[in-house]
DNA sequence: CAGCATCCAATTGGATACTG
DNA sequence: CAGTATCCAATTGGATGCTG
């Protein structure tokens, strides 16, 4: 083994480091409008409405801010149709396409731990509520 | 197939539903800290100071925040050594080892395309440069 | 329909000072 | 060492109104 050889992943980027480039694209995709569209968009082109619609509680702005973003890192394609009343279609690309199962990955667990996260928080709240008080003077 | 048989994931848990208990598991996995958190600790028990110069630019409120968050939910488990000067060790619970590989996926895919997705950036940067100014009287 | 623009409230995040 | 507490700046997020 060379000596550099255990320190590179891929080119030396590692996302622990705040100036790694890679750390942009873990915020990226770290946040949950991207975890929740890359995993709707995962079914094929949806057009915006369609989005909306399934990602329930998002605003048209942080929809369209987060596909924007989704984009520009070209993990989606914005396809325009120039009807009236406008259509607008997005899928992901190929790139896109690779972190599906990340993303869809992380949804699915989410739904299959519930009830173990429930159940440690009620725990551990109720462990706070129990713990002695720090005596206050009289 | 029966009527309901298709709804129900686990239990019929649905993040897509923003009043689902598990969107809030979802929103506590999605988040930069989390998913570098949990590939840290995935190696084994880590001290707090040790996080804190792996985890480069987190603050020690942020790192603290999180860690908390993670043990209410279960994921971490906290040892508290009463020594002087303290010591507090933090290491994955069962259920938080049952992320890692979702977590450091992330880490890793971004590491992995960072150059692709930074040209992305470009090319949509260029594109947006280059595109046609709405007219303004002169 | 699929946005953009704006205003404003709320949450997050950093810096700093102090403690068992 | 491993925090807590606090103040304050910055970013995020929602609500509303308008447009091609």
């Amino acid at each position: 083994m060379d000596t550099i050889g255990d320190l590179r992943d891929f080119g030396g980027a590692d996302a622990y480091l705040s100036q790694c480039a890679s750390r942009t694209v873990l915020v990226a995709l770290a946040n949950k409008w991207t975890c929740l569209l890359v995993s709707a968009l995962g079914d094929g082109p949806v057009r915006f409405g369609g989005l909306r619609r399934q990602l329930d509680g998002i605003t048209q702005k942080s929809l369209t801010q987060t596909l924007r973003t989704m984009e520009r890192d070209g993990l989606v394609l914005r396809t325009v149709y120039p009807t009236i009343p406008p259509r607008v279609d997005y899928e992901l690309t190929d790139l896109g396409r690779s972190v599906i199962a990340l993303m869809a990955g992380i949804k699915s667990w989410s739904e299959q731990h519930v009830e173990e996260i429930l159940a440690a928080r009620e725990r551990f709240d109720q462990r706070a509520a129990e713990e002695p008080q720090p005596v206050l003077p009289t």
